[in-house]
DNA sequence: CAAAGCCGTTTTTTT
DNA sequence: AACGGCTTTG
């Protein structure tokens, strides 16, 4: 099975034990020498459900279950545990959070909650101006998250005004989930690793279940990863890192590189290899990213050589205006769909920030050019799913105060705000949750006749609806669940037209459609493992069967979500400073650029013959037109800058006029 | 208590 | 430009 990999790739797959580094460049070969060397494992005689492969995201766990399932086959109960460390610790806490005194059926938060659970805490504290906006805030306790600063130390540690401020704001934000019993995303990873560090029966137990352990994309850990990983790995040591330091981007959850630059000092003995052949692009493509990637200081030297010779030069080009890149993009991309015979899925548009694609979508629907917006979560920002997601987590933990707060009176049912925030302050000085205050009936005594009465109507719905989904789910029970709560009536009498109601009672049927195809996946469905997929994402609901990718569209996505894809065609758009890099980046200097240029680098590696990178000399933004310069990885692309990290030297005679 | 209108802010990337 | 929160009005 390994006639056909390279020397490299070869003993990447044949160190089986102890603690292996693998650096792997963009477009090695990465995804098969994973597989190929879990295959071995087996062959080998290793326990199959004993190897456990960590990915970051879904997509990544999905493509190697796909790729290793069709590789070997075992039975369904001794399989290779792959899993995002996500899902991992959802698994874990479920077993053991108790040790914690959390509720077993915690929910999971999402960005929204969040920011409202900010917002809210922010106005206690009486911080409602500008000095700490509730983004802010959410960002800051992310970054603390991610490297395991607990409020008492962030407190400890604050220097100035707004970090005091911060800090105290980030206690009582821990304090808010502890009272509704929800956790967020980086609780679930800290919440393990608190487990781990306090509980060493948990933590040996939860080890003692894996003989191998491999992490892709390593470059991406943050501190509590690490942590995490090297409790699971610390008795057996058999651990596998794969990943490429040029690639890390994901800086500000908490990333960081110096994980996986450290690696064989953290690990005696770890051998690493060392993957620099490119099987994916053009050497015209690959001499251009070799160059840009060359302008970061920090980092694993390693020039990716080029298995494929010769190739077009990528192309640059300028517009005026927004529009017209926009147009001139896709008037390309219609060039290569009739005159080159080239396919949709070949095509992928790579940008920055999410407001981008609006134009290209436009034109591409203009000219019947199918496409997919990936990474998108537009499914789940659509309020209809939001206000139904949030009456099915009620009905599973009605202690889920945010999501009770969004559907108490929705629709409408005499519940006013001014009664909602009443009772929120009662639960807040008591420390308890909402629910807990509304089944309470002598605190219900300070609201008037009529809105008590309501509450206690909701009350009664939302226990028939908890009676009807404990016990066997089909899909009848989500059609008495809807019409239970009257949705149908409030979609119909909140809509302008028409056509606005049907549009947003397509939605509702989307929903139930997702939910019947978590029932037929599932042999033992349960409300609690339907919310939680949604929760973490771990199904393309857009699309339910198969994957997005596979349908013959061009796609659309941000620099982000492209790593670990490629494509035939690659029009990478916006190369402005600001935009690429950020501004914020920029604002910020130093690591943040490199960052930036770690980001731009994904993007012209995504390329396998084709790469178009364009930019606009004018952008509007908020309704103003702006100036946009180049973006400096143009010219360090094209060998229009110097190089600090380079001696001068033969670039000296090229001019840099344009 | 609900609906309409006003004002201010906003987006970097994701599990 | 667009959205969401807040205030005023019915």
């Amino acid at each position: 099975m390994d006639a056909t990999l390279n020397d490299a790739q070869r003993e990447a797959v044949n160190t089986l034990t102890g603690p292996l580094l693998v650096l792997a460049g963009a477009g090695s070969g990465k995804t098969r020498v994973v597989t190929v060397r879990i295959a071995k494992l087996i062959d080998t005689g290793v326990v199959p459900s004993r190897i456990l492969a960590m990915t970051f995201t879904n997509k990544a766990a999905n493509e190697m279950q796909h790729r290793i399932g069709s590789m070997i086959s075992t039975q369904r109960e001794n399989q290779p545990q792959i899993s995002t460390f996500h899902s991992l610790c959802v698994r874990i806490l479920r077993r053991q959070i108790h040790h914690l005194g959390y509720p077993s059926n915690f929910t999971i938060l999402d960005a929204s909650d969040q920011n409202s659970i900010c917002r809210k805490v922010l106005r206690e504290i009486r911080v409602s101006d500008a000095s700490l906006k509730p983004r802010d805030l959410l960002y800051q306790i992310g970054q603390w998250k991610s490297q395991g600063i607990s409020p008492q130390l962030a407190t400890r540690s604050a220097v100035t005004d707004r970090d005091h401020l911060a800090a105290v704001a980030f206690r009582r934000y821990q304090d808010e989930l502890v009272r509704c019993g929800t956790v967020d995303f980086d609780d679930l990873l800290l919440l393990t690793n608190a487990l781990f560090r306090d509980f060493p029966e948990v933590r040996e137990n939860e080890a003692a279940r894996f003989d191998h352990v491999l992490v892709d994309e390593y470059q991406d850990t943050n501190d509590i990863q690490y942590n995490i990983v090297k409790a699971l790995s610390d008795s057996h040591r058999n651990l596998c890192v794969v990943g490429d330091d040029d690639q890390s981007i994901y800086g500000f959850r908490g990333s960081d590189v110096r994980h996986i630059l450290n690696f064989s000092r953290d690990w005696t003995g770890a051998k690493t290899v060392r993957l620099e052949a490119n099987y994916r692009s053009t050497e015209a493509i690959l001499e251009v990213s070799n160059r840009l990637i060359r302008f970061n200081s920090n980092r694993h030297e390693k020039v990716l050589k080029a298995a494929r010779r010769g190739g077009q030069k990528p192309r640059i080009e300028q517009f005026g205006d927004e529009e017209h890149e926009s147009k001139q993009v896709i008037t390309s991309i219609r060039r290569d769909l009739q005159a080159n015979g080239r396919q949709p899925r070949d095509i992928a548009i790579l940008f920055r920030t999410n407001e981008q694609p609006r134009l290209f979508e436009t034109e591409l629907r203009k000219h019947d050019i199918p496409y997919v917006l990936l990474g998108s979560h537009s499914f789940y920002d659509r309020k209809e799913i939001k206000d139904l997601v949030a009456y099915l987590r009620v009905i599973h933990h009605a202690d889920d105060e945010p999501s009770m707060r969004r559907i108490i009176n929705n629709p409408p049912r005499g519940i006013s705000a001014n009664t909602v925030s009443q009772l929120v302050e009662i639960a807040t000085q008591q420390g308890v949750s909402l629910w807990h205050v509304m089944l309470d009936n002598e605190a219900l005594q300070i609201l008037k006749v009529p809105p008590r009465m309501c509450i206690r109507k909701f009350i009664e719905t939302i226990h028939s609806q908890q009676q009807a989904f404990n016990q066997s789910l089909d899909i009848s029970t989500f059609h008495a669940f809807l019409s239970a709560i009257e949705y149908k009536k409030e979609v119909v009498r909140s809509s302008e037209d028409e056509s606005e109601t049907e549009q947003r009672w397509a939605s509702v049927e989307e929903m139930a459609n997702v939910f019947g195809s978590y029932l037929s996946r599932k042999k033992n469905p349960t409300l609690e493992g339907f919310l939680e997929e949604i929760a973490l994402a771990e199904t393309d609901f857009d699309d339910d069967k198969d994957n997005q990718l596979e349908r013959n569209a061009v796609a659309l996505l941000t620099l982000h979500a492209s790593k670990g894809l490629e494509f035939p065609v690659v029009y990478m758009v916006g190369l402005e400073e600001g935009l690429l890099p950020h501004a914020r980046a920029v604002a910020a200097e130093g690591p943040a650029i490199d960052e930036e240029r770690r980001l731009a680098y994904v993007g012209v590696t995504r390329a396998q013959d084709e790469l178009t990178l364009s930019l606009s000399l004018t952008r509007r933004k908020w309704g103003r037109i702006q100036e946009q310069n180049p973006s400096r990885f143009l010219f360090e692309m094209i060998g229009q800058a110097d190089n600090p990290h380079e001696a001068a030297d033969s670039r000296e005679a090229e001019t840099t006029n344009s």
